[in-house]
DNA sequence: TCTGGGGTCCTAGGACCC
DNA sequence: TCTGGGGTCCTAGGACCC
């Protein structure tokens, strides 16, 4: 059975050009407060943008001066909830054998989509390239948003194929097509091979996706992790037994953390804004109506030092004052040396007691 | 030219208990 | 005399994702 999975052309980007349609085909660049003389770093870039070298990740510094005369804009993360929504709106309007689809929502700009397996099977069933091109269509129309399919038989390859039909296309993967399309890429292309595994791979002499099919699970879990190395070996293979899931995301965590424009040296000011962020958070989390079990302070020191300092509350609590205290009693936790430095970044995060019957209830 | 903010999950070592 | 195993919780850090 296959599963489709739907990606939005630079999606921040194109929000923003659908508002702004004087932006359109100049080069954009959205991130942080919009002032790029300010830390920070770029979300989207259109693909005008890209041309010149600037990229998701980019500092907005060094994307103003490659690319000068590009238009930079604050992220304005409601506006991209709600054209989310309206992407997700359309897709749970589209069907598949005449049913409802299921969709997974997995970020701003991606869902997976599946056929229901309560739908009756046709005489004549739905093709998925079909459906796919039903999908961009209505999700054009609907939203004026371009968007691109991967079909696979897997999540994971769907997701694979999705890389391959951008822009604006639909590319078709399966477990007889696989190794030949994408046995000779790198590793990087699996979801879940990031810089430090790639890197940990090249070591071991396996640098394409065919190579780690072809390695010893258990050197790969030695090198790896007993979890992780076997996991991206069954990536390698186009394996994925994970399904495609509409039930509606129960959070972990809640977190705030800030990157101050100028280093903080004053621990009269470390204080007042770990108590800040620790307020933030805790009106997120009050939003799910669970206590806090637990509280995570972040800190990273001049010149890129980050620290993790956390505690398990005696009792979960929702109580500012409780929350909060927790928080700076955090900062006890550096030595001489490190409370001396700079502070560059703060974050608190307020992870919360599981909902009755845990998360996979 | 320094390197965001929102998250999740895994790993590894030590404590503690049986 | 010398050193069992397993399980779970806690903490710090790392890797990865969008």
């Amino acid at each position: 059975m296959s599963v489709l999975h739907v990606d939005l052309d630079q999606f921040i980007a194109a929000v923003e050009v659908r508002r702004h349609p004087e932006l359109a085909g100049r080069p954009v660049v959205v991130g942080g407060r919009g002032d790029p003389t300010e830390r920070g770093v770029v979300a989207t870039a259109s693909y005008e943008a890209r041309a010149l070298g600037v990229g998701s990740g980019t500092p907005l510094r060094v994307a103003a001066r490659r690319c000068p005369d590009a238009v930079f804009l604050p992220v304005d993360k409601p506006a991209y909830e709600a054209a989310s929504a309206e992407v997700v709106a359309v897709l749970r309007a589209q069907t598949w054998d005449g049913a409802p689809l299921v969709v997974e929502v997995v970020g701003w700009d991606e869902d997976f989509l599946a056929r229901s397996p309560r739908a009756p099977v046709p005489a004549r069933p739905d093709e998925p390239h079909a459906v796919a091109e039903r999908v961009r269509a209505a999700v054009h129309a609907g939203t004026g948003l371009r968007c691109s399919v991967g079909i696979g038989e897997n999540k994971l390859q769907a997701k694979v194929a999705t890389e391959l039909a951008k822009p604006d296309g639909v590319f078709r993967l399966d477990d007889d097509t696989w190794f030949a399309v994408v046995g000779e890429r790198d590793v990087r292309v699996l979801p879940g091979v990031g810089a430090t595994t790639a890197r940990r791979l090249g070591e071991l002499g396996v640098r394409t996706v065919a190579d780690l099919a072809r390695t010893d699970p258990h050197l790969l879990a030695e090198r790896l992790g007993e979890r992780t190395g076997p996991w991206v070996r069954r990536r390698a293979r186009g394996v994925d037994t994970s399904p495609v899931d509409d039930t509606p995301w129960v959070p972990r965590a809640r977190g705030r953390e800030e990157t101050f424009q100028v280093d903080l040296e004053d621990p009269t000011e470390v204080t007042a804004a770990v108590r800040r962020l620790a307020a933030l958070a805790l009106e997120d989390v009050r939003a799910e109506g669970r206590p806090v079990a637990r509280v995570v302070l972040k800190v990273r020191l001049r010149p890129f030092t980050t620290l993790t300092r956390s505690r398990t509350l005696p009792v979960a609590s929702s109580e500012t004052d409780a929350v909060a205290d927790a928080a700076v009693a955090l900062l006890d936790r550096l030595d001489e040396d490190e409370r001396s430095r700079p502070v560059r970044l703060l974050g608190v995060r307020l992870e919360m007691v599981p909902p009755p019957g845990g998360y996979d209830a």
